[in-house]
DNA sequence: TTTACAGTCTGTAGCAACTACAGACTCAAG
DNA sequence: CTTGAGTCTGTAGTTGCTACAGACTGTAAA
């Protein structure tokens, strides 16, 4: 299968699917003459990586869940730590963001109740806080 | 004032104000002998943009906030505008996390719940979905 | 057989928003 | 006059891609 047929199956990107080569995430596949040429295996490991990218995992820490994929035993313990340790990461985030909404909402709720001719958003940022 | 006092005025770390100077966010101040000089304005600039940054503004944001600052006239209509675009995006991005979080919680969830040598986690990533 | 053309190849540079050096310089105090 | 902290410029690294340029390949039609 080559590099394009593999990325419409994935929804990886050509670019992407050769980055993740090029930084050893995925190894290099076997060549048909000039061009790579993938199996299944390459279509479900991509698939795999696709949807810890999508939960927000790290290509750092996908290579370690790859790392504990190949063998039959089970490495259930590490898999929880790194994806515990993810999802405190993105609750963190998450809080952050909703810090941000709220003094945002507030920040432009003030428009148009005060009646002088200055911003209170501007104002807010430039000013005393 | 010299740079290394500014950054510990504004909580800026001296290399991001000189980025700021380099990729034309903040005007380059004038040069006592070799050293920039800088005054007042530049620390309450420089907390704007912390300030804005903060909020997740992005530079290109923080930019456009600064060219409305200035004049007199108040540009409170671009600058609500610009908030508000803000304020959506980090809605989005918030939404966003939280389908990652209630995905990521479901999965860990799964560990100990079965009872077979399997890691749900990694079936989860690797299997139909 | 030739030739056209889509697809692929490598390699490099770009994005955001910094951060982190190396190696040279400056300037005030002792 | 020397020491030493601070600053200078310039460049490269980070993350996770994306977007080329310019060459090549392989296939299918003419």
């Amino acid at each position: 299968m080559k590099i394009g047929e593999v990325a419409k199956r994935t929804g990886c990107n050509i670019e992407t699917i050769r980055y993740y080569e090029r930084i050893g995430v995925i190894d290099p596949p076997p060549r048909r003459g000039a061009y790579r040429d993938y199996g299944p295996r390459d279509i479900d490991c991509l698939r795999f990586i696709r949807r810890a990218r999508e939960l927000g995992f790290s290509l750092e820490e996908v290579r370690a869940l790859l790392d504990l994929t190949p063998g039959q035993e089970v490495h259930c313990d590490e898999v929880q730590s790194i994806a515990e340790q993810h999802l405190a990461n993105v609750r963190a985030k998450r809080a952050d963001l909703e810090r941000m909404e709220n003094a945002l909402a507030k920040l432009i709720e003030q428009c148009g109740t005060t009646s002088n001719d200055r911003c209170p958003v501007l104002e807010s940022l430039a000013g005393g806080g």
